[in-house]
DNA sequence: CATGAATGAGGCTTCATTCAT
DNA sequence: GATGAATGAAGCCTCATTCAT
């Protein structure tokens, strides 16, 4: 009895927490962290403030969460790519569409995450989340360079371009509003394809 | 026997307005606005927090100034870059190389003003900036098709990865720090080499 | 299970409210509107300065709510003597002397909410107030006058003269200061009857 | 020569005591004390915050001579009339009436020296000058009491009445918008009746 | 004496966090 | 464990007053 008791509860609990990162993260990338008060996650959450202190000790360490958690997500389906099989230049395509795609699909989070400066320790964890992504794509390069697929360049300056360049084209004002689907393929493909056609070429622009 | 509005006034009160949006610019650029609090700033500038009140409005409206002094005096040295005799290509490599430049020498600015969301006020004002630069990158982008120099290609999803591009690697925590001369160089050279390298590859990497 | 709204939690929120419309309501007698600092009122209060806004949006609000609490619990009592028996004479009398004795009992409001200006809002709330009373004064006259009780006058002027009559009698340094109730009840009878008095001979005076 | 020089100064300097009082008065009875800001003073007297100073030590300094310029004024005029030929009534109904008549004329300084509340020394002045007003009208009544003109009755609160009754029937929102001449006879001679009716019939209502 | 820039205390309000129930 | 009321430290801004020119 106590057992199936806690069995329940645990699960309950389990629920709560992932309902409190759902509301963070919609909060977050609707308005920045900035707007994304505590009162209102919880609200959002179907729970109430202190609750909220229960699963997460402060504002700061729950973000830190929502970050990593979407963050683990991506980099996870990013190493799938990359271990799969396929060129290096296929790689660098396929992970940056891939990002980008899901990136338009669900509620922009890459702005708040990867954009937005706030308090040092959520900081501090953003900065991590940006080099994982660009762990990713020095791999993917490094592999190409050595496969002579890719010439040599500073893959650091090209990882973080790829990641800058991405972001920007999803979350910045430049591009076009990209409501219909058609659109959103274009965006990826252009996207993707400037990111290729870079790494490519480099060296080549002197 | 009026006040005299001497010469040396004048001076006072426009270094006064100076050392105002300069230690703006250093706050922002250091923290984010978030961190920016007028007092600091105040103290910075060596006045007191009701003298800003004298320069500014209010909160945003100097840090919307700060803002537009920035990326002002940036679009006009593109500008000239763009409308100087070269390539397209050889636009672009400047135009990228230049900005890069400037930013890695004074505070990266870049971060605070083309990354960080805020008050609905400066954040307008950003959106603007970060276009503005969207347009020269456009400019040069179409010169280049018409010309053959590039491929079509979609403008703006091109433009919007550029300016994300060196964006992230000059702030972002993914290139190496650079510290040196030498390491700055190099980056420079990294960043618009791949810029032009996307730019000129466009639609290869398919 | 769920947080208990137990009766004594709204009783203490309820109690809450009151305190601190009684400890607005105090200061704002005490010294107006302008000397009524929202920090003061909580500490009055025995709560915190952030507690008050859990209550009220704004100081406007919390003012505007002891205004008019304050004015509908004294228009109630009005129109009662207004509607009960007895000639217009008799409820001008007693409207008059009903509302100086309970100003002369509690905390002099009448001073902060007849007279002082303030912010645009509670400034309105205030307007609205003193024709709520001036209302009531004019029922009972022209109720008078179709009674051929009160000789034909111009109403308007008359309600708004008792209304400063013994607003001013109430609150001003001209009447002797009124600590013992045996003062109390001559002043209340010294005002009733002038306004008696002057409704009743208005006209005789040219 | 220099004494020339000092005379002219002297005018100058009184011409500019008066352009502030003015300012002032002119400020204070369009938006209360809160309101007028010694800025705002010092600029619609074409001078500057400072030389304010020079004229008056203090912002309460300033309004208490602003209050003071007033009311001495009145008092004169209404001394005059209580001193003139005519009975107790003539006195009072033209006392009543010749206040009201100016009030009306110009900006509408009764509301905000008679009323407002502010900082403490203004707040003093404030009720000397009530008690001003009051004792001229004490001395009227008291004058027709031992004329047996008036019955007897509290001279203390007839008098607080007296002042409370124009000065609601001026400011207040009660009485409606008087804007032609018309209309501001008719308030003049219904707020004047009511007073002497008032003082007349004391006693009477009861 | 006049000027107007500078000062700085103090007001209102917000919100992450704590704690009695 | 959950609730939401309470806390209190900051933040932005205003404005009477001072002071170098």
């Amino acid at each position: 009895m106590a057992y199936q008791r806690s069995e329940k509860m645990e699960q309950r609990l389990a629920a709560n927490r992932e309902r409190i990162l759902g509301a963070a993260r919609k909060l977050v990338s609707k308005g920045g962290l900035r707007e994304a008060r505590m009162g209102t996650v919880a609200s959002e959450a179907g729970l109430s403030t202190g609750a909220l202190y229960r699963y997460f000790p402060s504002k700061a360490d729950l973000f830190v969460d929502v970050l990593n958690a979407a963050v683990d997500h991506e980099i996870l389906i990013l190493d799938k790519i990359v271990e799969g099989p396929g060129s290096a230049r296929d790689h660098l395509r396929n992970a940056v569409a891939s990002f980008v795609r899901r990136a338009l699909r669900g509620p922009n989070l890459a702005y708040a995450f990867i954009a937005e400066p706030t308090e040092a320790d959520v900081d501090a964890a953003r900065m991590l989340c940006r080099k994982q992504f660009g762990e990713v794509f020095k791999r993917i390069i490094r592999t190409g360079i050595a496969n002579h697929e890719f010439p040599e360049q500073d893959v650091d300056a090209s990882a973080a371009c790829i990641v800058g360049a991405f972001t920007e084209a999803l979350v910045g004002p430049i591009a076009p509003s990209t409501r219909g689907t058609k659109t959103q393929d274009r965006l990826i493909d252009a996207v993707s394809s400037f990111c290729v056609a870079a790494v490519v070429g480099a060296g080549t622009g002197a």
